[in-house]
DNA sequence: CACTTGACCTGTCCGC
DNA sequence: TGCGGACAGGTCAAGT
């Protein structure tokens, strides 16, 4: 599920709902999801939470819980004086806990649920001093970050050969939080054709990319995130950037510019939309 | 080394 | 209604 702009909209839930909270309880349904002692965290205090790539960070007193929601975990809080109701959805936010849920973090005033159909996802437990950095897999700079800049953007294309355009910017070393919908979306915005090979985009083909992925990432954190099936914010709600997107799960529709159908093809697996008039470069 | 292909899971949807 | 296949926000290890 999540990239970047969704797990982007749940830290700030967190931060908002969880922070100064301590932990009480860890209960793990799932045992395989959970790698760590969760006993660590009983009675520790959550000072910070904080996001790097796709991976979220809750951090206490003396340690740092990473939690990754891959394609279809979620995060959902209820604060003590919520009370809990039925919900439209049929199975991705039934009254909590269910099915899915594999891992509650009671805390001193409420309760945050790990729900995760396809049980991609995890937390693990490091302590707090160690390198986030060493513990994420081959993983790049943030699109907001000074480090990210058109030199090196363009210097990590050089060395790319024969992928295309698309498979690069969902390789998270080099930019990180980039995920199948906003690839989608930055190569229309910037009007390349997904199949492009790297090594054929000209220079201004590659500062419109490069310009177009915080401007893409930021709009998307300004809607909550893209809920496409399974994606909530912590409270519950969905998040709107669909709506407005240009091409991703928009086959067969019109182009919101030129009403050229959209196109849906295959790339290394994924699935990529495209307009076939206003991205022709290929 | 650069790049591609499955595997990890469970569910929904679509065509026959 | 049932059944098989494709598909779903992401990584990774193993294979070529």
């Amino acid at each position: 599920m999540p990239e970047l702009p969704e797990v982007e909209t749940i830290k700030r839930g967190l931060e908002r709902d969880i922070v100064g909270q301590k932990i009480i309880e860890v209960e793990v349904r799932a045992p395989k999801l959970f790698i760590g002692e969760s006993a660590k965290l009983i009675n520790e205090p959550i000072e910070k939470v904080w996001r790097r790539a796709k991976v979220l960070i809750i951090q206490t007193k003396r340690f740092s819980a990473l939690i990754h929601l891959k394609m279809t975990g979620q995060l959902i809080y209820k604060g003590k004086e919520i009370v809990i109701g039925g919900h439209p959805d049929k199975l991705y936010l039934q009254p909590l806990p269910h099915n899915h849920t594999h891992i509650i973090f009671k805390l001193s005033g409420g309760t945050l649920y790990f729900n995760d159909l396809r049980k991609f996802g995890w937390v693990k437990v490091f302590n707090k001093t160690d390198d986030i950095d060493e513990l994420i897999h081959a993983v790049g700079p943030e699109f907001d970050s000074p480090t990210f800049t058109l030199k090196y953007f363009s210097e990590k294309l050089a060395k790319k050969k024969a992928i295309t355009i698309k498979q690069l910017l969902l390789d998270q070393s080099i930019v990180a939080g980039i995920g199948n919908i906003y690839a989608d979306e930055i190569l229309f915005a910037s009007k390349i054709h997904p199949l492009t090979k790297v090594k054929d985009l000209t220079k201004s083909q590659i500062k419109k990319i490069f310009d177009n992925i915080p401007k893409i990432l930021n709009l998307a954190i300004n809607s909550g995130g893209s809920s496409s099936q399974t994606y909530r914010q912590i409270d519950g709600k969905m998040g709107t950037y669909l709506e407005i997107a240009k091409v991703y799960k928009r086959e067969k529709l019109p182009c919101k510019i030129c009403k050229t159908p959209i196109k849906r093809i295959k790339i290394a697996g994924r699935s990529s939309h495209f307009c076939p008039y206003c991205q022709k470069s290929s």
